[in-house]
DNA sequence: GCTTGTTAGTTACAAAATCAACTATTATCC
DNA sequence: GGATAATAGTTGATTTTGTAACTAACAAGC
């Protein structure tokens, strides 16, 4: 492997930088579940974010899903519109404020829902094993903060 | 904000599942760093990946860079022309396998790479102030783990 | 109440990523 | 040594994302 540096000193390394790590570690560890919800169900990451969201915390609306997973309004919209198509959710305009769309999933979503998180909690439980318990929730703790979580 | 649980038993939160965690981590994380390679430089992400990975560890192959990386291979390509239009680095044909190409900086592309280092190394100690040294040194230990880069 | 500004969400167009098929070169195997 | 397979890298077609401009509904100021 070739290693000609490029400075004298060069102290830094790629392997160190947190934003190439995260990255890293991002895409290593989406991968497996990436298939499931792609190939068993077609949906894209956007797509089963919303999902989850819904699933998750129950009826939200486009904007407060956008806030909370820091996705981008017209991903959300072109997400919502398919899940819509494949009777996941269901739209209710708001008839306090009609600009506003509540959303929230069918049976058939929450069904799907219920099947994909239990494979998230079987793969999450996986990845955690890497570690001991004490460093797992120091490692979300950590990476909470770093999302901003907090 | 609407909370309705759609089972009984529903302990999983999204907020925990480390495949999203990690997604939000590095998206937050690697924004302000982008808007440097982006806006000053007019740089893709995979173009200051390769620009990284030559600068940090010398001559490489773009098939070299695509594994560490786990880059496409046709990501790595663009890039590359790209990277070699704006006469950042120069492709020499492998004289014992002509399919290799072996790619390096010039001196206009080291000097961008040093340039961009000393940001990252600034971001990067921005980043890690977040906590005491021995949690970033885990932290970055428990990433590398999940990045498959032991 | 009417102009001006905001907000929720959509749409059109441009940029980028993905996937499959391709060229050129080297390796394998009979 | 010649057919077959594998490898490095590129290119073109399709899909997905990002950017900006848009509609529709509401809010504020006067």
């Amino acid at each position: 492997m070739a290693n000609a540096k490029i400075t004298e000193k060069d102290d830094f390394d790629l392997r160190n930088f947190l934003p190439f790590l995260l990255n890293q570690a991002a895409e290593e560890s989406s991968l497996e579940f990436q298939q499931v919800y792609k190939n068993r169900y077609g949906m894209l990451r956007t797509e089963w974010r919303v999902l989850f969201h819904l699933g998750n915390y129950g009826e939200m609306t486009a904007k407060e899903i956008g806030e909370r997973a820091k996705i981008h309004k017209t991903k959300i919209s072109r997400a919502v519109h398919k899940l819509e198509q494949r009777r996941y959710l269901t739209r209710t305009r708001d008839d306090k404020d009609r600009r506003v769309e509540r959303l929230t999933l069918t049976a058939n979503g929450a069904a799907v829902y219920r099947e994909l998180r239990g494979i998230a909690e079987e793969y999450d439980a996986k990845l955690a094993a890497h570690f001991t318990r004490g460093e797992a929730a120091l490692l979300r703790m950590m990476l909470r903060r770093l999302a901003g979580m907090e």
